[in-house]
DNA sequence: CTTGCTGCAAACAGTTTGCAGAACT
DNA sequence: AGTTCTGCAAACTGTTTGCAGCAAG
């Protein structure tokens, strides 16, 4: 499963004429050893650690070219930063945001997905993603 | 309907012990004479254009208040600009967003809102809003 | 050796904040 | 009179960009 991300990167590279770089490969391997939404901050961070020397600039850029190349996505919560997200293929999850402890729990729902695409059709949309965010309070918060 | 909302507005204002202003008055009026996803720059200078020496804080702290008082919906999309929609009660729809030519449409579906809820439920999550986003090329720009 | 990639710092865009004066109650 | 609200400008935050040097092909 990484290494089909890494393949999945390395085409996307190939296809685009873009170099290999050591770089690269660091953001690579950090992100894909993440789950849930990192920050680019958070991930310039774990990065920074291990491998000082490595700019914001340059992982803002290489996080832009895994949502192009498709094996990142970027999300939008409301807390004002951009975050990523791995996408797996064929499968795709929302959120339920917890408002009071920013808690996020993923869910999938094969129903809604079927009714996004008889709506986009019935519009003669043609989708390319969607998200959908829940807010609310969790378990855990409604005591 | 705009009286309505005007109405909840100062209920709400009341509520919190918050005073009447002029700014807020015009704020309001012209929010609510929009559809659509306006941006707060956007709104900031259709006021201005009627109503020069409201300052940009001014909008960005009302809105605020709108969006906490109920009658306005913070929206983000992926251009990096917070917008505001009117909240209608008891209805909520969504958007298809072209990413071609920034077109959006509502719409809604009674079925997915409830799917929602039992998928909230499922988690123990006590839904406060939601948004979903279907992102595409609209019939125009798949030509 | 050519061209793309990187790190740095500066630039940017949207948003928030501090503060003195104005306006509401 | 007392306190909230406003406009302004400055500060902030997250992100992007220009550029000189570095490195991959």
């Amino acid at each position: 499963m990484i290494l089909e991300k890494k393949k999945m990167f390395n085409d996307f590279a190939a296809s685009k004429g873009l170099r290999s770089t050591r770089q690269r490969d660091v953001i690579l391997d950090v992100f894909l050893s993440t789950h849930q939404h990192i920050s680019v901050e958070e991930l310039y961070l774990k990065i920074k650690s291990s491998n000082p020397g490595v700019g914001h600039a340059t992982v803002y850029r290489t996080l832009k070219l895994f949502a192009e190349s498709g094996l990142a996505r970027e999300i939008l919560l409301h807390d004002g930063q951009t975050r990523y997200e791995h996408v797996i293929a064929g499968e795709h999850h929302d959120h339920l945001v917890c408002t009071s402890c920013n808690s996020i729990v993923e869910f999938e729902d094969a129903t809604i997905e079927k009714l996004q695409e008889e709506i986009a059709a019935r519009h003669g949309f043609q989708i390319k993603n969607h998200k959908m965010e829940i807010y609310g309070l969790c378990s855990n918060c409604r005591k």
